[in-house]
RNA sequence: GGCGCCGUGGCCAAGUGGUAAGGCACGGGACUGCAAAUCCCUGAUCCCCGGUUCGAAUCCGGGCGGCGCCUCCA
């Protein structure tokens, strides 16, 4: 079953094959790096890390490019307001590369934590100006831009498909008009390719182009780092449904007008959003939580892979309480499967465990339905037919694109921690049953249980872990 | 207001024409001195109404409800 992808440019499940040699060329819209990434943000970093496993799972290899936004990003619509990274420096009394520098590291440890692989291109902004320059160059020079006070704005107009993309109805949406106005912009959809910085006043990040002194425009750096790192035209392109819209479709007039490829790229896919109490989670909805908090609040950084690997990456996913708690105990039950067939020896049939493999590979296959993937890894960890060695195979294949460290993550309870008087008092406890002297047994588990660890009995002796 | 998506057992969530995956919780059982852990078993006809069809959760129409986009946003 080849690989099937949901292409938001067709509104289709599409057969996908890399375009050249076998690697796929994926681009992914990443953070901008003014504030600590939530977990909604979390959640498109772990598709695009499903989308890339599944292709290497598949044997394809894979150029994955990644950029991280530090400039640019404004804070109302796409041409007024603030750069997010100069209010954050101003709020802060920090630099704008101070703050960049922080939540990229954050972001970056989230994503490890998470086990997202790295990618092969990691591609800041403010590193890419001359690029972005060019860009903005090649669509001076052929004519698909004006200048105002303002700065060098893209004139939709001259881009005749620019509306099929997202099926916007730009008629309908300049007469919603809450669009904030620019002055000397001439269509509400154009948008700005580079910034000029106000009269007298000096940004932390400015630089001087052919037009003035001033800064690239949001969609820039996405179009001339994504062409610069994987070509004039590439295969993959990722990020949330809400850049569809604004961003995504302006990206794509900018860069199919510079280098005339069309389609830019073959396929997109977009992630839909986490909801927190029903509605999106959004920092400018206030709803946020971040993955500091989860792991703060007893749920490691897998256990949130594991929630969302439990839904389908188009469909918006519920993030409660509840779900964190089954997600939770979930996710430990299948680490303590695994831990028991761990490198088990012995006998692999294979005709009985080609079926599972063919099962989850072309759930994977059909647009990357991981629910249907962790039913098939619950059914080779709990299922009675297979072999521990068999198991294991399939466990440990299976993690190549889940993982979820299934090959190294300890049950819950089960760590390595040493407390001489703790231990004294479970051995105690064990000699008092030995010999059924229960009351002092009962009462040992008491004084323990009042100070937070819990022991529980196993064939194999007395195991305890701090609640 | 316009466009789009969604509404599946207590919760999360697959399934998009042939009589409902999986996880969690609940209940029952096995095991245990007890407990915990573990294992096994058990539960839904798919928001409502009407239609198409031999047959619909799955298609069409109409309701009701939720969400998203239309403005920065994963």
């Amino acid at each position: 079953m080849p690989v099937q992808l949901f292409n938001t440019r067709t509104l289709k499940k599409e057969i996908f094959e890399p375009s050249e040699d076998g690697n796929a060329r994926i681009y992914t819209c990443g953070p901008t790096v003014y504030a600590a990434a939530h977990i909604g943000n979390l959640r498109s970093n772990l598709f695009a890390d499903l989308l890339v496993r599944t292709l290497l799972h598949r044997g394809y290899s894979v150029t994955h490019v990644i950029n991280v936004t530090d400039v640019g990003h404004l804070t109302d619509d796409a041409d007024a307001g603030e750069d997010k990274m100069e209010r954050a420096a101003v709020e802060t009394g920090r630099t704008a590369m101070e703050i960049a520098e922080q939540y990229t590291q954050l972001w970056l440890d989230d994503r490890e934590r998470l086990g997202c692989r790295l990618p092969d291109v990691l591609c800041r902004a403010t590193e890419h100006i001359p690029e972005q320059i060019a860009l903005v160059e090649r669509l001076v020079e052929r004519g698909f831009t004006y200048q105002i006070p303002d700065g060098v704005y893209f004139d939709t107009t001259k881009f005749p498909g620019y509306a099929d993309f997202a099926r916007l109805d730009l008629a309908g949406q300049a007469s919603g008009a809450r669009i904030a106005d620019v002055e000397g912009k001439r269509h509400a959809a154009d948008f700005a390719l580079w910034k000029f910085a106000e009269e007298g006043v000096q940004r932390q990040q400015e630089w001087g182009s052919p037009w003035g002194r001033g800064f690239p425009g949001w969609h820039v750096e996405c179009s001339a780092m994504s062409i610069q790192y994987l070509g004039e035209t590439f295969d993959l392109h990722t990020g949330g449904v809400d850049h569809i819209k604004v961003h995504h479709t302006n990206e794509i007039a900018q860069s199919e007008c510079a280098y005339g490829m069309r389609p830019w790229v073959r396929f997109w896919l977009h992630n839909e959003f986490v909801n927190l109490a029903g509605e999106k989670m959004a920092k400018s909805e206030g709803n946020v939580a971040v993955l500091q908090d989860l792991v703060r609040q007893g749920y490691p950084a897998l256990v949130y892979r594991y929630f969302f690997l439990q839904a389908h990456y188009r469909q918006q996913q519920s993030f409660t309480r509840d779900a964190m708690d089954a997600a939770k105990t979930g996710y430990d039950r299948l680490v303590r499967a695994a831990a028991e067939v761990r490198d088990a020896g012995g006998e692999v049939r294979e005709d009985a465990i080609e079926p599972l493999r063919v099962r989850f590979a072309e759930s994977l296959a059909d647009d990357l339905n991981a629910p249907r993937a962790v039913a098939v890894a619950w059914e080779v960890a709990r299922g009675s037919e297979l072999l521990p060695a068999e198991r294991w195979e399939l466990l440990r294949e299976f993690d190549q694109v889940l993982r979820l460290d299934l090959a190294n993550a300890t049950p819950a309870g089960e760590g390595a921690e040493n407390d001489p008087r703790v231990e004294a008092l479970v051995a105690e406890r064990e000699e008092a049953r030995r010999t059924r002297d229960f009351a002092t047994a009962d009462r040992i588990r008491d004084e323990l249980a009042a100070e937070g660890i819990v022991v529980k009995d196993t064939p194999n002796g007395p195991r305890w872990s701090r609640t």
